[in-house]
DNA sequence: ATGAAAGCTTGCGGATTTCGCAGAAGTGGG
DNA sequence: CCCACTTCTGCGAAATCCGCAAGCTTTCAT
């Protein structure tokens, strides 16, 4: 075998998941490094894994369990949504009288969308609608969120055609 | 390249990937399962995929392997970047003149630039920027968006916190 | 009709990976 | 020092992955 690595390891970087104040776990190098081969292939192996990052095999899969487990990361299939069916999408820019967060929480309850955030733009909310036709996109954005108690105005751009979209946070 | 391929297509339901007329692939319901499949469980075992979408396990194989060739999906480590250490992530709006398409060409071949539509909306492009800081943000919009030739005006929205993500496309 | 091309299935081994568990090692508190 | 806790390692057993081959069916073109 070898012993290219075998570093005394002392507690600067050892801890994989503290507790930060807002609650979002603390990462540490190497579980940063686990996430960043896993961006490139979600199915790589965890010997792979291990190899590139100087860990185990089996000590890779506990961490790789935990950091799903905490939701730090989520291994799924990704795919542009007009190849699967989606033809309409649209950003929608929405500005809020009152609690901001609520209407928030209330966007994130809908199955058609897809991303809501809070921003210090001039609009309050951003949320990616994701629908079947023009029809559907419609219902959503007239019926479902300009009727929200609190929305003031909104305003759309629907999306023509998608030029990028990665998930390689980490990884330059 | 081709001839006059007048087709008369009459059995499109088995068809697992037909070159629709803008280059995409054409997905069958199959093909849409096992994507169903992986969205819920990148790791998920071939045969369980199989089991549930009625295929053999060599079949699934074939199948998500030529989705992965073909561009179709990507099986990845998806995370929210502020828990990997990037602090800064704003939307930006794009006015522009002249050739939208090169500009958003240009934005793609930038690291910081995580997401990149073109819309029909007051915007022509919608970038989404991911930084680490508030500097990093600053130059990235300023010096490298606003810079470039076409570019008429920008519109910033910085992120303060992310409400939803999902990719579950076709899991509703 | 005949043949070529795709795609699926079944089956098969061997290599690889996953998984659970026991033990070692480092850390922090009392 | 000792104990509780966490993390890592090593190691078998089970499961999965992977390539391959033969046979079948459907589609499409000659």
């Amino acid at each position: 075998m070898q012993s290219e690595h075998v570093a005394s390891r002392s507690a600067d970087q050892r801890d994989s998941s503290r507790e930060s104040r807002n609650g979002t776990p603390q990462l540490d190098a190497v579980s940063l490094a686990i996430i960043q081969q896993l961006q490139e292939d979600g199915r790589r192996p965890y010997a792979a894994i291990g190899k590139a990052v100087g860990l185990s095999e089996a000590a890779v899969r506990q961490r790789v369990q935990k950091l799903l487990d905490q939701g730090v990361m989520q291994i799924v299939a990704v795919t542009d949504p007009l190849t699967v069916g989606f033809r309409r999408q649209a950003m929608v820019g929405i500005h809020v009288e009152g609690d901001v967060e609520s209407i928030a929480d209330t966007l994130t309850d809908m199955s058609e969308v897809e991303y809501v955030v809070m921003t210090a733009g001039s609009f309050d909310i951003l949320a990616e609608i994701v629908c079947e036709d023009d029809d559907h996109l419609l219902d959503v954005i007239n019926k479902r969120i300009r009727a929200l108690p609190g929305v003031r105005s909104t305003e759309s751009f629907v999306y023509m055609k998608l030029k990028k979209q990665t998930y390689m946070w980490g990884t330059r």
